[in-house]
DNA sequence: TTGCTTGCAAATGATTTGCACTGCT
DNA sequence: AGCAGTGCAAATCATTTGCAAGCAA
């Protein structure tokens, strides 16, 4: 809402690119303009997208080119998929792109909401899912954690 | 897998169904056979099922009864849905009937344990995100923390 | 009885895919 | 040149919905 269709070409965005090419670069892929675009589309937004939202912003992406690049990117590291379960999933930069942080859904509208916690639990979090995940043979990759609830708008409305 | 198709009779089923049944007359819905064989289903797993999982242990439900069911019982707070991303969605019983607790997903068959935290991580972590949440307006109602990662048996094929 | 529930079949809608074309490398 | 990437249209498939018949209060 308050960003511009794509970003300033900006030492963090020259960092952005450059390591999105690398991870594509990894598993011989292209970083074609459309990919180009679908990128600064994520990173021009403070929470994650729809599909309709990133069609929106860049209107000439074909819809299924974007859905073939965003599992490209999602393999490669570069994009997180969220599943919000009602109606469209919401796409994101991943981690070393993004710094960590957790998510305030909106059981109501659906809406998504950025939100980061203390290293300190962060740590704590971690060192007790490790040990769960140890304790079931599980190999733990990331953790997701998400508070529902309704957003203030939501909220006012009922 | 070790599971029967119902649960027998027992305290702890009796218990479940009287609350079940008050869920539902609070909103005015019935507390059907089908309704009462759906809850058996879902009490009757150690791990959330998917639509086909549950069709498959009650054959006689009709699949789309059941998505219905599971909406009422959602909104009567019997039953969570968990968006997994890929494919089917899945659904548990909600916390008053299963104690609080966490995900292992294993992002490579779809697969989901359940594990629980210590209650001290689990109040340190609500205290902090109902703090967020208040600096954003947002009314809290749950939190969801999930470890995504390799379960044991597709990591050993990997 | 009354109208919530159900089952079946058909509809919906997000996401995926086939295929011919385009454009990197 | 050669093959990854794209756009369009058509296909897929989980989930939803219309409607007539069934069952709980």
């Amino acid at each position: 809402m308050e960003n511009p269709t794509t970003s300033p070409p900006d030492e963090k965005s020259l960092d952005r690119h450059a390591f999105v090419l690398k991870r594509l670069s990894n598993k011989n892929h292209r970083y074609t303009t459309g990919r180009h675009r679908l990128v600064d589309a994520l990173a021009g937004s403070d929470k994650p997208l729809t599909l309709p939202d990133i069609v929106a912003i860049a209107p000439d992406l074909a819809a299924s080119s974007v859905y073939r690049n965003l599992e490209v990117l999602e393999q490669c590291g570069v994009v997180k998929r969220i599943a919000s379960g009602r109606d469209h999933a919401h796409f994101e930069l991943a981690e070393p792109l993004l710094s960590h942080h957790h998510h305030l859904v909106c059981t109501e509208c659906g809406a998504i909401e950025d939100v980061r916690l203390d290293d300190e639990v962060e740590e704590l979090l971690d060192q007790r899912l490790n040990l769960v995940a140890a304790r079931a043979s599980f190999k733990p990759l990331h953790h997701s954690l998400d508070l529902h609830g309704h957003c203030a708008n939501c909220e006012g409305l009922l």
